[in-house]
DNA sequence: TCTATATACTCCATTTCGGAGTATGGCATT
DNA sequence: AATGCCATACTCCGAAATGGAGTATATAGA
């Protein structure tokens, strides 16, 4: 088969420096997830690939009498990753939101459950905030693991703490309307809802789409 | 094998009205596409072992020699979904953008190409933006597919053209900022770059983690 | 010394994806 | 009246990917 967009994930990460698979899966686990989650066991398998393609070198070391496994970018490796940048991307910004499904469904259910689950939404989130804020912390002191590369990190930072923020700001304002809602009468509750469609100044599309 | 949340999405689409899964496709490929994509091979699979389960029935109608299913909801379905309802969701909000990868192993490949793929993240949420837009006058007109359903669907509306404006704002602030990269020092990238990452204010996690 | 946790992976059944394929209906054009 | 094309209405299947469970050694703390 061919390289799939998770093969130029890990190449990606190999051409910043040389890792075990063990490092790699707890260092994407805890960054790369929020932007582009894999499973544990593909972590493990793509580098696979790479060497049988010459994209990466495999060096076996030993601590005592366990074996680990140190993967590096070859030339051709750096080649091909720059090759693959200059394509366009293969898919749009995907989102996968079980919580709007269940807003989505709500009137099927109670209000008391659209509260928890908007309440989950902020807990389940607050991982991603914590994270954003810890690098924040790290690129302004200086000691971030890629301070190097804080002029593009910077943009990726920029998206994804705005992201963490849009979920937490989404969830406390809906649940705060909801909360309001026994007291409110049915054209109120409707009024309000316009309210919450009309308010945004509408961003349109950038460039009409072309025939 | 046990429900899975695909299954209550479509579930869910019963619960609103029945469906030929030809429209249902069709109707996921225009809006719950965008918070929760799936392939149109399993939005055909799934009605079919809801109703092995009783969640649903299929009706078989014809126009001419063409056969067509129209699926239903029953009693116990809508029972399922409000069980449904009322559990904690089982993941938390996801995100897989591609481009964000780019953004990460921009330093290994050429500024256009940086600036290319940004511009394509502007294309790819257009019809997000379009999408919301639509349905933004849809329920302003009072003339939606779920005109009834407008206090919950606003919710979700606000969510999902948050979401697209962020994107397109972000490529935009991100895209302007690197059109000025060639005629700036070193030290005036590093210095914009900090201020990137510093200028937002904050948001934390609003409960602190339990031990 | 014992135990728990971290390191360093492998394996695989089940699910999902994504694209190709099949066939009829209905409308517009020639 | 025949033709072509797009919409309707699906089925099928190989190739990935997921999400655990399982194996084994190293190391730090009680």
């Amino acid at each position: 088969m061919t390289l799939t967009t998770t093969s130029y994930a890990i190449l990606g990460q190999l051409a910043l420096q040389p890792w075990t698979m063990y490092d790699l899966a707890a260092q994407m686990r805890r960054n790369v997830t929020f932007f582009f989650p894999r499973a544990e066991s593909q972590v493990y398998a793509e580098p696979k690939r790479l060497v049988e393609r010459g994209l990466a070198t495999a060096d076996t070391e030993a601590t005592g009498k366990r074996a680990r496994t140190v993967y590096s970018i070859t030339e051709a490796g750096r080649a091909e990753l720059a090759r693959w940048l200059a394509e366009p991307a293969t898919k749009p910004p995907q989102l996968e939101f079980e919580g709007l499904l269940r807003v989505m469904f709500a009137p099927y259910g109670r209000d008391e459950d659209l509260a928890r689950t908007l309440d989950q939404v902020r807990d389940d989130i607050g991982g991603m905030l914590d994270t954003a804020n810890r690098i924040r912390d790290e690129y302004l002191e200086g000691r971030a693991p890629f301070q190097r590369h804080v002029v593009h990190r910077a943009i990726m930072h920029d998206f994804l703490s705005s992201f963490a923020d849009l979920v937490d700001e989404w969830a406390e304002r809906s649940a705060a309307r909801i909360a309001k809602w026994p007291e409110q009468s049915d054209e109120e509750r409707l009024a309000d809802a316009l309210e919450v469609v009309r308010r945004k100044p509408r961003r349109t599309r950038r460039r009409p789409k072309q025939a």
